[in-house]
DNA sequence: CGCGACGTTGAGTTCGGTCAATCAGCGTGG
DNA sequence: CCACGCTGATTGACCGAACTCAACGTCGCG
């Protein structure tokens, strides 16, 4: 169970990319326990109503948190890259209110909530890094609505693609300004809300038009100031690129 | 500025609806200092991108978090009442990401957060009420992803109105069913996705299929079965109405 | 009394959905 | 090696839910 050091390191550099955590706090993070596993895709990992007592870390691959309606149309709530933890705040509430499946197949890290509840009560820092990382989440998915809710297809696609490129940052570039993003035209239309036919429509005229290329799997940006002003990205809401001195810490000093 | 008791029995009310705090920590909530303001319908008190050193409590009238596209079309992703903290991350998050409005005249408390900070340092079972809070808020807000996202009109509207008329509980029933929710119409098309124009036939036909009549800033349930059956609404993930024995509460015990 | 905000209704338009056919890639088993 | 079947991508024709535009009604208020 316990694998010393089972890569959390991208989890920790999530953290302490909004938060300021001492190298006390860092380390016992790394040391957190946690228990690998392959997740098969479009398999649930995570299921409604499910109580967990562990939480999930992303290591690789593409997971999603999904919504249903009762004539079973899908909306994915949420998309969760590799360092993310798409159920962190099961931790204070233990009962999942929707399904965590993975899109690609993928690995994940369990890490039991009592091993993260100890850390936060001996750590607030650490504590209060895991409330703001779940805000982060929070943001962005208010951002969802406003992209579900007001946008055109053109403008809804491009902002995902925008959110999605800023947040893998640098990481899954190839080189040539492109990534491996390998969702299915039927997992982009659960994101946006749109349906499959149209989601093919809107990625065609976006490479027409010479701004995005999302085809096998892979993603280049043609354009990024044309996408980002076409989807109305303003990259400040993720809080990714926070520079050390404006990483937050309420609770303590480092 | 401390008003001594000022009105925040609701706001501790919530939390002790999800969470469970003992005697001085429900005494160390209320004897916060908090300070009373008046808010303008359609006015601004917390704007985009404002740095702010205090959280808000609802204490009369409702508000709504905006999120807005580059054409100026508005889309409120969240509504609270009486009670809620709207901006209750702002403690671990201080820049707000989205303006809050009042959307009738509304008294709200400002509590700084210097307060809340040393509050959840001194008691951790506070800081995971205020985390837990604020999860909550998060459902809400998936779900209204999935609302907007994979709905039609009817099903949007009344699953907007089931949930409002939950979280009202029977706080502001006046006995034959009905409560005041003064929003125009325009506010329900920002909340819901639509136009004023096709918000107003939505309402006609929920009306005219006996399922709800909500008109002059008042709601009636004509039939709740119906309207929840139609709304896909399962009053579950409010997680309003918790036996306590079912509240949580993870550091320490009661 | 007149103005402004909100609600209501009708007519016509459009964006995105539905349905259906075809194509391309790929792993499997004969 | 190749036929088969499955999943996903692509395209066309048509449809319909929701939008737009515009007019009019209603109510409260200065």
């Amino acid at each position: 169970m316990a694998l010393g050091h089972s890569n959390l390191q991208p989890f920790l550099d999530r953290l302490t990319s909004r938060s300021r955590l001492d190298t006390v706090e860092q380390s016992a993070i790394l040391d957190l326990p946690a228990h690998a596993a392959q997740v098969q895709t479009n398999s649930d990992f995570v299921r409604l109503d499910q109580k967990v007592d562990h939480a999930c870390i992303v290591v690789e691959g593409i997971v999603g948190r999904f919504g249903q309606t009762a004539e079973g149309a899908r909306q994915i709530t949420a998309l969760h890259l590799p360092g993310d933890a798409p159920d962190l705040h099961s931790v204070v509430q233990p009962k999942a209110r929707s399904a965590l499946q993975a899109l690609t197949t993928a690995t994940i890290l369990r890490v039991p909530h009592v091993a993260l509840r100890a850390l936060a009560a001996r750590f607030p820092a650490v504590a209060e890094a895991f409330w703001r990382d779940c805000m982060v989440d929070a943001v962005i998915l208010s951002q969802w609505v406003v992209n579900v809710g007001r946008r055109d297809a053109r403008t809804r696609m491009a902002h995902l693609f925008c959110e999605i490129t800023a947040r893998h940052k640098a990481k899954l570039l190839d080189g040539k300004g492109s990534y491996r993003f390998p969702l299915t035209q039927i997992h982009l239309a659960d994101a946006t809300g749109l349906t499959a036919v149209h989601v093919n429509r809107t990625l065609k005229a976006l490479r027409n038009e010479g701004l995005l290329d999302a085809r096998n799997g892979s993603v280049r940006i043609l354009d990024w100031p044309a996408l980002a002003y076409l989807g109305e990205f303003d990259p400040e809401y993720l809080q990714a690129d926070m520079q050390p001195e404006e990483r937050l810490r309420i609770v303590g000093s480092v």
